[in-house]
DNA sequence: GGCGGACAGGCAAACGATTGCGTTTAATTT
DNA sequence: AAATTAAACGCAATCGTTTGCCTGTCCGCC
């Protein structure tokens, strides 16, 4: 039943040693042509298939990639991951999940049990609440590198996959500038993150290069939760100088944000203009979509810190060469909506 | 740098044998307090972490357990999958996953990579196009357990967790019934799922006990396609009898429904009202939701799935017992939406 | 005093594959 | 004919941990 035949098997069986038979299962040159066709010829017979266990073990790798995420239900997530999965597929190597449900002690742990599994590397994008990296340091003292992608902290010398929210930013506030919007305001993600940081960047060089003065009231952080951000929402409709137009972190939150106005009695696409980030299929559906999103590719960063780390993981030396650390930004794109 | 501490080293350095260390971290009697308090104190000294590879290897387990999903991508499976995830770390299991993309072909791959893989067990949602299930027989003579969940095979002798689809059918026609329809229609799923099936015996039952007649013309299938769906609407509406309600497969045949009878004109929940299954977060931000939603629980299915695979897991004494097959089915629950 | 048994620990095989280094045989060169 | 060499394969160690079985030692008891 469950006594899957060996490569010893097979080496008793025709009466040679095991060692030709590993060998000649991989086209060894040092094997006669003969002896390589008996066995394998034996080694499909008895449906043989190496074990992988001892291969793992024997190798010390595991040609598995861990991937900690915050939430696999997000949409951008689970496409990222779809990618993340794809691409492994095809350079054969496994996929190890972890969600962190955005908790930084749960990421903790994640690792801790990555770091058992003895993954080979792997692949992260940070908690919300994740403050220190020390636990994603730590790693490098095991040599299992790590590539970050989408929400990556700001830190020196990472490999890292993302999307340039700066230009991103800017496009999206270059449409509403030039829809003749003037006081536009902001609902930003922590400002921990760097693609928060980024998006301010990105915000403030739009209004330099119109020319328009950057008031700092017109942007808030919102925790990303549905209070956070009906909190934002209140204090940016409580200014003075009212914002026309908003640029929201997220279409989770700018859904959250938009039935928010809705509840305010204030019109969407006249009161107030949506714009928006990663451009969810959802929108497609939806009552009020904001009426532009900057898209972030999550496929297509999944995919690229996939090969990435695969590109890692294939030229190790062993030896301490000086460590090059490679990043890739996805240009980012806006996508506009047509609203019918 | 990389060589990490084993237990032969900790051996060597107490002057004891690999064996009194490796009994002495589990804690096995025979072992004396002083030699126990001696080896753990090095091992935490020396940081010392077990190689989960060579255990793997010595005990033929990985402790992993292997998840194949159509797609991560949609929130029903990446809830299910998030809730596997979950109680998968619970219970010090690790999961490997792969996406069928409802492809037969690509579930055949993946079984096969998973079964090199090793996993302990699988846990299974069938591609929608998979129509001969050989593929998960024959991991039966490789001891492989398998769990199906959702997405269950109509065949004997496995184990499944499922939604109740019929009883839940039930409650959403007799919703419908009392809001005063009397001619109600269905977009089913393709109909080799034996959650299709369900879906016609509860919508028959509903019928039969009211009483009314039943005609077979008012149930009509998609392939899950937006193509498939307005093909299914186009047919409905062509009806003499036209439904003045439809029961739909799932939120988005549904949403993909309801757009077309708003492009045909229909006043939604006036000329017809829908009803549909699985309750989608989504719903919430939509313009016209169904007005009420069959909830499947994915994360309950996916947190038993896993429950009962790792039970079987455990209880493996090797020898050849009768086989129990476990199934388990939650019950459905009718969500009615309030639309303000 | 002899015996049983509890206690503490060691030996060595086993899990399955890979690989450096040797060994044999036969062919080729000088 | 002797020497060199290439081809084809075997030996044995190795990866790190677990575990069945054995060996002492010490104690208590009849």
């Amino acid at each position: 039943m469950s006594n899957l035949p060996t490569i010893t098997e097979i080496a008793k069986k025709l009466n040679i040693s095991p060692s030709t038979v590993s060998r000649a299962l991989h086209d060894h040159q040092s094997i006669g042509l003969r002896t390589k066709m008996r066995v394998r010829q034996l080694a499909s017979e008895l449906n043989y298939e190496p074990n992988q266990n001892a291969i793992f073990f024997q190798q010390r790798k595991t040609f598995t990639i861990g991937v900690i995420l915050p939430e696999l239900s997000e949409a951008f997530f689970s496409a990222a991951f779809s990618a993340i999965e794809d691409t492994s597929y095809k350079c054969k190597y496994s996929v190890l999940v972890g969600q962190s449900h955005d908790s930084e002690e749960r990421e903790k742990k994640i690792i801790e049990n990555m770091k058992l599994n003895r993954v080979d590397g792997l692949i992260v994008s940070i908690a919300k609440h994740t403050t220190s990296y020390e636990h994603f340091e730590r790693l490098k003292k095991y040599d299992i590198p790590v590539v970050f992608f989408d929400r990556i902290p700001n830190i020196p010398n990472i490999h890292y996959v993302a999307c340039n929210m700066e230009t991103g930013t800017m496009k999206a506030m270059k449409f509403l500038l030039k829809s003749g919007h003037r006081v536009i305001g902001m609902i930003n993600g922590p400002e921990k993150l760097y693609a928060s940081q980024q998006r301010v960047e990105g915000y403030i060089k739009a209004l330099r290069s119109h020319p328009l003065k950057y008031d700092p009231n017109l942007i808030v952080s919102s925790d990303l939760t549905r209070e956070g951000t009906e909190r934002a929402m209140e204090q940016l409709l409580s200014l003075k100088r009212k914002p026309t137009a908003l640029v929201v972190f997220n279409d989770y939150v700018a859904l959250d944000a938009i039935q928010y106005a809705r509840s305010k009695k204030l019109k969407i696409n006249e009161d107030i203009t949506f714009v928006s980030y990663s451009n969810l299929p959802m929108s497609n559906y939806t009552a009020f979509p904001p009426v532009a999103s900057v898209e972030q590719f999550p496929y297509q960063q999944g995919q690229k810190a996939t090969e990435i780390l695969v590109e890692l993981l294939s030229n190790r030396t062993g030896n301490a060469e000086t460590p090059t650390y490679n990043n890739f930004t996805v240009e980012s794109q806006l996508a506009i909506h047509d609203c019918r």
